[in-house]
DNA sequence: TTACCAATAT
DNA sequence: TATATTGGTA
């Protein structure tokens, strides 16, 4: 019964959509079931899973030696065997950093608002990524805005009160409203590190219902109350994002809508994510110790290269 | 009904 | 620890 649609509903109608070649690169792939459970099963394309299918491309190496792990063969088995696709656990998802980085910028674009992990999750055109594995993930993110809001903030400042009457509407006022500390520190730099980078602040109170937000135009890179962090001015904040993107397909109803979406008339799912700033974070995986744990993990795409 | 969220389990 | 899974709720 689950139908799971796959990421290609792209093309759509007239805007000035980039080329096609600009949306495919996307697709991230994360590495099928198939691939994962075994390295080498010949080419077994599934069938039945939307799951990627993708092409798998070469990736299929990285950094090299380590691995042992995964039992790769042997035996196989071990128990298991040829296994109907369905009803399959998936091996838990690394969330690797580039993995990561597309979870976060697809928060941070998207408002708090809109950050539900359906809409993450599509965002992020993730193939085999699941609504499941955002949605933990986005607990632990969240987790860790409001444990850094707490404790960033010291201060000062107080006084947060915007007023700014009420109409706060755009998406970009909410983001980061709420926010007593608008922003971090520019020397931040606590012992420890920060291992994510937060870039949406997290409303004191945001429970019960959602409200209907008026869809509508969208923000171009422009104006972010505070975007840099860390970074300084014109820093590479700026994407081209899926700006249009998200608007155009956001799940946002119209005023008045309450829970009803999914189903309901056309518009909905198609997002074309553009270009993601990719940089960051590399590598480094190392391997010490390890241990050996069969993980599903995401492939760099951008990794080529 | 679906999806979210928070708690819980592994 | 990090992620998955479950339960309750909107």
């Amino acid at each position: 019964m689950r139908e799971e649609e796959e990421p290609s509903w792209f093309a759509r109608f007239d805007e000035d959509l980039p080329a096609p070649d600009e949306l495919m690169p996307l697709s991230q792939s994360l590495i099928t079931r198939d691939l994962a459970a075994a390295f080498d099963i010949p080419t077994h394309t599934h069938g039945g899973g939307p799951l990627s299918g993708a092409d798998a491309a070469g990736a299929a190496e990285m950094n090299g030696g380590a691995s042992s792990a995964a039992g790769s063969s042997g035996g196989n088995g071990g128990g298991n065997g040829e296994e109907p696709a369905r009803t399959l656990k998936r091996p838990r998802l690394v969330w690797t950093p580039q993995l990561h980085k597309r979870f976060v910028d697809a928060v941070a674009h998207l408002g708090i608002k809109n950050a539900v992990p359906k809409t993450i999750m599509q965002l992020m055109s993730v193939d085999g990524l699941t609504r499941e594995n955002v949605a933990s993930h986005l607990q632990k993110y969240r987790l860790y805005l409001k444990r850094m809001q707490g404790l960033g903030n010291g201060g000062g400042g107080g006084g947060g009160s915007h007023s700014s009457g009420s109409g706060t509407d755009a998406a970009t006022e909410h983001l980061f409203a709420t926010g007593p500390s608008p922003f971090l520190p520019p020397g931040r730099g606590p012992p420890g590190a920060d291992p994510y980078t937060p870039y949406a602040a997290m409303p004191a109170a945001h429970h019960h219902h959602h409200h209907p937000q008026q869809i509508g135009h969208f923000h171009h890179p422009a104006a972010r109350p505070l975007g840099h962090y860390g970074a300084g001015p014109g820093a590479g904040f700026d994407h081209g994002f899926l700006s249009r993107a998200v608007a155009s397909g956001a799940p946002v109803g119209p005023p008045g809508m309450h829970h009803r979406m999914v189903g309901g008339g056309a518009a909905m799912g198609m997002m074309a994510p553009s270009s993601f700033a990719d940089e960051l974070e590399l590598g480094s995986r190392g391997g010490a110790g390890a241990g050996g744990r069969r993980e599903l993990t995401l492939f760099p795409t951008s990794g080529d290269h």
